[in-house]
DNA sequence: TATCCTCGAGTTCC
DNA sequence: CTCGAGGATA
């Protein structure tokens, strides 16, 4: 037998390699494991916090560099693993808002003249800012009286985390200032520069240590050890760009401010650039884009402002978003990979939704397996009304696929390569029978996704309600989670099947022989606390329990909306038990309130009528004990007690600002004009509701007599 | 009826 | 983060 010499030497040091990257990949899961269950358990951890560090990130190299060899159970991809920090929680003073996205020319021209607009400009040409984004994560630096207190990351732009110790290794900034406000917050993003990055991943390396993928985990990794003294040793960068709470202002415009923001000795962006118009902002883009390669530092876009701040003032902001700004966005990264499979996934509404299985590729410094492909019309490359999708192209399965990470996070899939596409490919055949249960899967007349019928027979719809029921804006139980929820529902001793089952496993389980606290992974710590944290929320408010309920079109902000208008379970239950679609006083009541309509009342009051439905929700009741929602006291305000309906433009507050003074003011607001509306405050613009006030004989009074009378009160 | 805006639901990976 | 739908308004 002949052979060539080398070939099968070489084949075979690949698979032994294979065998050993594999083993390595093994025996790093279960270390991370052991550390995840001891800490779960509240038992002293096995290793430092720097060692768990340092394995998973070692894991998670391997994996990047083979994802073919990715075990499929890793660890890393364990949701809801915990936070092994200890920073401290800091509430910003003024919020960190995210920024509004422009991927495309037209998109800038849009927000250009959303804002001429909104002002009432005309023709006339808006001056804007214009300045690198830089790739790396926001900072919020507090000075009181000249010298550095707290420094804070973004966290959900409510509140961040205290990273002050960290923050003053940092040099590029001052640990004290001179000439600035007694207070001053500046924001900007920290950073770390390329050589930095890649002499420190040489360091890494020496050390045996795994590499950082990319500069920006290399920033966030080191701003947020625990110990400061590893933080100094990483060079990170900062630029100023922002400011939250001030004692005086800076300057009056955008541009104006960053230039005393580096006269403080704050690094700024020296691409920074006033734009007249947008010509100059995409010129401005495009030389950016340009220079992109040879900047020493990640950027991921151009972010433009409105330069006037009294402008900015103006304009205000959205519910999560400046209208004065925005970040326009270079094209993501994409990567072609094969799409081996299309699943379909059961939601808990009963939703199909169909996920690609990807070969594995490396999309922006993370492994992409799985992608959404939406629905049913995405698939088919155009929907219900003709529109054509990726340029009418549908997806099959086998097909070699473009997939990029929409806004750098969620992976999906934006091109398919028809040239490569199997001769054997067929269309995908989108299920009409649901693929947990086998009942019809219906869609509605212009719905766009297709749904289970179901309901509570789909255990894959009863196990998603139950894990909606637990989670974090609903009953929020502590140690039991959607991964709990799973392993009890489908439990043969002690199952979870439907929300009431949750406050009777205590007791159940005392009856039972096999204890809780007898079974593998469980002790009689974990199963007590987890029976105590149950115990917890057996009193629960009433804006959790409606929320909980998982009534399709009735998340957490209308949950809310339906607590404080009923006030009790009670109240709320009789009601929406009386009720009929279409007709009736509790009827009127439902919609009138402002922000709830037609489909949501409809489908509030289904979920009460249904038998099944209703059935689950008394089972419930019976177990638990909702607490009537605060009502606003102010007795003594003037509008206590009575009915207010905005319309028409207001000027000098948003709507939600107006609402929620009036609601603290002890007021009900209406969305629309009724006999029972007691007082309607008229902006510019002000239509039928106003008419139909004068008709009532209603009051009616303008912006600045109902400003007067909110500050009397 | 069209348009703007916010919310709900579903998704991935850390 | 994104899409689609619901709700408010012009």
């Amino acid at each position: 037998m002949t052979t060539s010499p080398d070939s099968p030497a070489a084949a075979g040091g690949q698979k032994r390699d294979a065998q050993q990257i594999r083993a390595a990949m093994r025996e790093l899961a279960a270390l991370i494991r052991r550390a995840n269950l001891a800490y779960h358990q509240k038992d002293a951890p096995e290793i430092s916090d720097a060692e768990y560090d340092a394995a998973k990130r070692r894991l998670l190299a391997l994996e990047e560099r083979h994802p073919d060899l990715k075990l499929p159970d890793s660890p890393t991809r364990d949701i809801g693993a915990p936070p092994r920090e200890g920073f401290a929680k800091v509430t910003h003073e003024v919020p960190m808002l995210s920024l509004g996205n422009a991927f495309a020319d037209d998109e800038v021209h849009e927000f250009d003249e959303r804002i001429r607009k909104f002002l009432g400009l005309g023709d006339k040409v808006v001056t804007y800012t214009a300045e690198p984004k830089i790739d790396g994560l926001s900072l919020s630096v507090r000075y009181e009286n000249g010298r550095m207190r707290v420094a804070a990351t973004r966290g959900d732009g409510v509140t961040g985390e205290d990273v002050t110790a960290n923050a003053r290794t940092i040099c590029d900034l001052p640990q004290t200032l001179d000439g600035a406000p007694d207070l001053l917050e500046v924001r900007g993003e920290v950073y770390m520069s390329h050589p930095d990055f890649e002499a420190l991943n040489r360091v890494q390396a020496e050390a045996g240590a795994a590499p950082f993928a990319n500069p920006r985990n290399a920033a966030a990794g080191s701003l947020r050890q625990l110990d400061p003294e590893i933080t100094r040793a990483r060079p990170l960068r900062f630029f100023a760009y922002a400011w939250g709470a001030l004692s005086a202002p800076l300057a009056d415009t955008q541009m104006g401010a960053i230039n005393r923001l580096a006269a403080l000795g704050f690094q700024t962006n020296p691409l920074t650039r006033l734009c007249r118009g947008t010509q100059e902002l995409l010129a401005h883009y495009r030389h950016i884009e340009a220079r992109r390669a040879e900047l020493d530092y990640d950027i991921d876009g151009v972010v433009y402002k409105v330069d006037d701040l009294d402008l900015q003032r103006r304009l205000g902001f959205r519910s999560t978003t400046p209208r004065w700004a925005i970040a326009h966005k270079f094209p993501a990264e994409t990567v072609w990979t094969r799409l081996e499979k299309i699943d379909i996934q059961v939601g808990r509404t009963g939703a199909l939704s169909p996920v690609a299985r990807l070969k594995p590729v490396t999309v922006g410094g993370v492994v992409v397996s799985n992608a959404t492909l939406h629905n049913e019309d995405y698939i088919r490359g155009f929907d219900s009304r003709g529109n054509v999708i990726r340029d009418g192209k549908d997806i099959r399965e086998g097909d070699w696929v473009k997939v990029y990470r929409a806004g750098d996070v969620i992976p999906k899939v934006a091109d398919v390569d028809l040239s490569r596409r199997p001769p054997d490919a067929r269309p995908f055949d989108f299920p009409t029978r649901c693929p947990e249960c086998g009942s019809d899967a219906i869609r509605e007349e212009g719905d766009a996704v297709r749904r289970c019928t179901g309901g509570m027979a789909c255990p894959a719809q009863a196990m998603e309600r139950l894990k909606h029921f637990v989670s974090r804006g609903a009953f929020d139980i502590e140690g039991l989670g959607a991964r709990q929820v799973e392993m009890f529902y489908n439990d043969a001793d002690l199952p979870i099947r439907e929300p009431a089952d949750i406050f009777t496993l205590r007791a159940r389980d005392a009856r039972n022989l096999t204890r809780l606290k007898n079974r593998d992974g469980w002790g009689e710590k974990s199963a007590e606390n987890l029976f105590r944290a149950i115990e917890e929320r057996r009193r629960i408010p009433l804006y959790r329990m409606i929320y909980a309920l998982g009534i399709r079109h009735v998340g957490e902000a209308a949950s809310k909306l339906l607590a404080s208008h009923y006030g009790s379970w009670e109240a709320f239950e009789t009601a929406m038990t009386r009720a009929q679609p279409g007709e009736g006083a509790e009827w009127e009541e439902l919609i009138n309130i402002d922000g709830v309509g037609a489909v949501m009342a409809r489908s509030l009051i289904a979920a009460f009528h249904q038998e099944n439905e209703r059935r689950l929700i008394d089972r419930l009741v019976d177990q638990i004990e909702v607490l009537d929602a605060k009502q606003p006291p102010a007795a003594d305000s003037p509008i206590a007690g009575k009915t207010l309906v905005f319309t028409g433009t207001l000027e000098r507050m948003t709507r939600a600002e107006a609402k929620a003074r009036a609601e603290a003011l002890g007021a009900r607001v209406a969305g629309s004009v009724s006999a029972r509306t007691d007082l309607v405050i008229a902006g510019p613009g002000a239509g039928s509701k106003a008419r139909k006030a004068a008709e009532l004989g209603v009051e009616v009074i303008d912006e600045d007599a109902w400003l007067a009378l909110a500050e009397g009160a």
